[in-house]
DNA sequence: CATTGACATAGAGTTAACTCTAAATAGTAT
DNA sequence: ATACTATTTAGAGTTAACTCTATGTCAATG
């Protein structure tokens, strides 16, 4: 087991290997966030090997909610620079989060009325199961009490859903 | 203003340019939808000209929230095949919905860790802009007890977060 | 009958975010 | 010293889902 850089009991820094492990991003990928400016900390030893310390980890940590939140990696570059830039960009950095925030609040809307057709396509074929064919469960009065309150509310899935 | 596609009170069908009006989809993705299969009802009349049904757009909008629920193009192209061979595939569509409630689940659930997260990054910079500094907000206590408060929960924010 | 605008096809180009390849160097184990 | 594994770089390749370009047809308008 051939670690290159020394992880003592004091902790300096982990390999590229380590990371690996804990974040379970290749290594490629590593290299390429730092190729694109998401890990501005990162060292390298004399050999030239990277060494990553607590807080790149913490970035990464950083990297992974903001792109889960759904921001491009080009938005997360413009985020790391500001928080270099220090207390000048204060503003910049908490209008990002409310306009994550309120993404977030949109996409998880988004998903609850996609939820709701789904939903009913379980029910539908569940039925259609049941009683043996699609075309039986679509007369199904169940069916079609459900497929109106659907239809009726705000969110227009179509009068008649193909499939 | 030409219409290639004579639309009258008969509703006998549309064209490309009234789908597109429609559905806000492009013209190239519509025609790019139906080169990959997603699209086998749509006909031509005798110039060659695509002609859309209104069972073509109900289609145009199951696409759309299968799409929205996570699927590709090529699995809503499977789901299609599946519902053009009849009632001996109701249990693989219905198998497809169940996964994508449970995919849908997953990922909201996801979505509302990461809002945790953006939250407090929120607040945390509604106090640094406050107190001046993001120092300042990092050492006060209600931030602190916020910060521990989503430490301790079952998703493992880092213990100390980065930016 | 020439122009215009919508539409057609085939195929090339774009974008984001990886993902991989090749060839060299570094470190560890025996 | 040798073998083996981890790491380095530059740069090419991949994938999904469009998106656009070039060129040509067709129908209605002036």
């Amino acid at each position: 087991m051939a670690n290159p850089i020394q992880n003592t009991e004091k902790s300096k820094g982990f390999s590229i290997g380590e990371v690996v492990k804990q974040t379970g991003l290749s290594a490629h990928t590593l290299r390429y966030y730092e190729k694109e400016g998401l890990l501005p900390f990162v060292t390298k030893n004399s050999s030239g090997l990277r060494v990553y310390s607590t807080t790149d980890l913490q970035w990464l940590s950083m990297i992974e909610c903001l792109k889960d939140s759904g921001l491009q990696i080009k938005e997360i570059r413009q985020y790391i620079e500001w928080f270099r830039q220090g207390d000048s960009t204060l503003k910049q950095r908490l209008e990002l989060f409310q306009n994550r925030r309120k993404a977030l609040e949109a996409e998880m809307a988004r998903l609850q009325v996609v939820m709701n057709k789904i939903s009913f396509k379980e029910t539908l074929y569940t039925t259609a199961i049941k009683l043996g064919s699609l075309d039986a469960a679509d007369s199904d009065k169940t069916i079609q009490r459900l497929k109106k309150k659907l239809f009726d509310s705000p969110d227009d899935f179509d009068k008649r859903v193909a499939g």
